[in-house]
DNA sequence: GCTTACTGTGTATGGCATTCATAGTTTTAC
DNA sequence: GTAAAACTATGAATGCCATACACAGTAAGC
């Protein structure tokens, strides 16, 4: 009755609870050290690399090996994308607005020192102890702001969304556009260049007044990561609208 | 010297300047209709039966012949997403803030429809002129707000990452968690059921009171989507301060 | 009519995830 | 102390898939 619902099994070993078995010989390997394995292997060689034979053979095994810790390669994949995660910053004593844009900070930066994980999930509830790691503290951070518990988790999945969509754009910005691959449109201004040309400015009529009058050559000269803020600035104003609404009346 | 950028075969064909040979036989097929038969698969049978096999032979040529329309099969997914974005909404005569509601709902429920969209790209700059019409949209809703047309762009690039997260979250959301698949979990609140359990709460301490106290179990008595509304709410929220910092002074 | 520039086809290759039967290993039961 | 039971890692086999390549057919240009 208590047991009917369980965790499945990657999922309790991604929380360290891996079955001990109590005949036959010890597994030789975790879930933890074939995750790091296959991580090691994607930050290096991007995420084409890992396949279940080359993980297998970097922690020494046979490939079909693995199969007795992971139902999938998607298994492996999604425990990846958990186990990525490092620590996240301690809100003690900061202000909830300095440290939610901290913590977004270091969610953009994790992700683009991942790239690969953009490869694996858009966006899934969190579930990994990682990741729920990241979740508490925004949590934390917004303790005494009058929000409840569900507008708490609401306000830290949108800005995991945003995270993860602004280091995707940067991601494809640094790496050039794939689609533009030998084409030699090197960037946005480039790009903005070969795109007035084909755009119709009667089908496009807002857009091409902005590509014509230079929008996308004005990304060129960034200060910094402007955009970034620019979104980020935005989520933090609606999230102290909705705090001062909450505490004012 | 004019011709030394040029814009990558596939989006060329994308913007429907397919490459009328001057010899030979006419092409069979163009981009359009392969697009199209690999949407209807993709739509009837999930991406993975998207195959270059089973495209081609749905528009009755080998598997090969693609080759002579695409350079690879991720030109072939990538010219997918950007086809199969309808017509966008019309903003003449609506509010901007209006608007863009419709429009950020409009195009997750887009997403939603094409769930497949979510495993193809998490989020590239657009290029295709169909996702370029619904950034033209986007501009010209917000003409008159004395934004700049990079702000513009910036404010509908943050909009296109929240559908797309907010998709991704309510499509993970109803179609279960993958990872959770025949453990007898449901729902989230069955989900906060069994995470309690693995929770410590000296670990997770502001996440665990959450949970303890229901925070997962409400998400499931939704009144339709009240979710979505609040990041939505709180985006717009941020954009009008935008505006009205630069209106005001 | 002959060349030229194409198109679609068939075959072949190599990689990949995954299945399955098997041999080996440790613990429990008697 | 011995035999069965439970479990491990392995190696070979399967089937799918993207893609390269050489080729045969076709339509325009000269």
């Amino acid at each position: 009755m208590a047991q009917e619902r369980s965790l499945p099994p990657v999922v309790q070993r991604m929380w360290g609870r891996e079955p001990t078995p109590r005949r036959g010989p010890r597994p030789r390997l975790d879930l933890a050290t074939i995750t790091a394995a296959a991580i090691e292997i994607a930050d290096a060689e991007g995420l084409a690399a890992v396949s279940m034979g080359s993980v297998a053979s970097r922690v020494g095994v046979a490939a079909t090996a693995l199969y007795r810790y992971v139902d999938s390669k998607e298994d492996l994949l999604t425990a990846m994308a958990d186990a990525v995660a490092p620590e996240p910053p301690d809100p003690a004593g900061m202000h909830w607005r300095d440290y939610l844009a901290l913590w977004v900070r270091a969610h953009r930066d994790l992700i683009l020192q991942h790239a690969w994980v953009l490869s694996i999930t858009v966006y899934a509830p969190p579930m990994g102890p990682r990741r729920l790691l990241w979740l508490d503290r925004a949590i934390a951070a917004l303790a005494g702001t009058g929000l409840d518990d569900g507008e708490k988790i609401n306000v830290a999945s949108t800005l995991t969304g945003y995270a993860l969509t602004d280091a995707a754009l940067e991601h494809t910005a640094k790496s050039g556009f794939p689609e533009l691959d030998g084409s030699g449109i090197e960037g946005a201004s480039d790009y903005g260049e070969v795109l007035a040309e084909v755009l119709d400015p009667e089908a496009y009529p807002a857009l091409s007044v902005a590509v014509r009058a230079g929008a996308f050559s004005g990304a060129e000269g960034w200060v910094e990561d402007a955009d970034f803020r620019f979104g980020l600035d935005l989520l933090l104003d609606g999230v102290e609208q909705l705090i001062a609404r909450r505490q004012g009346r």
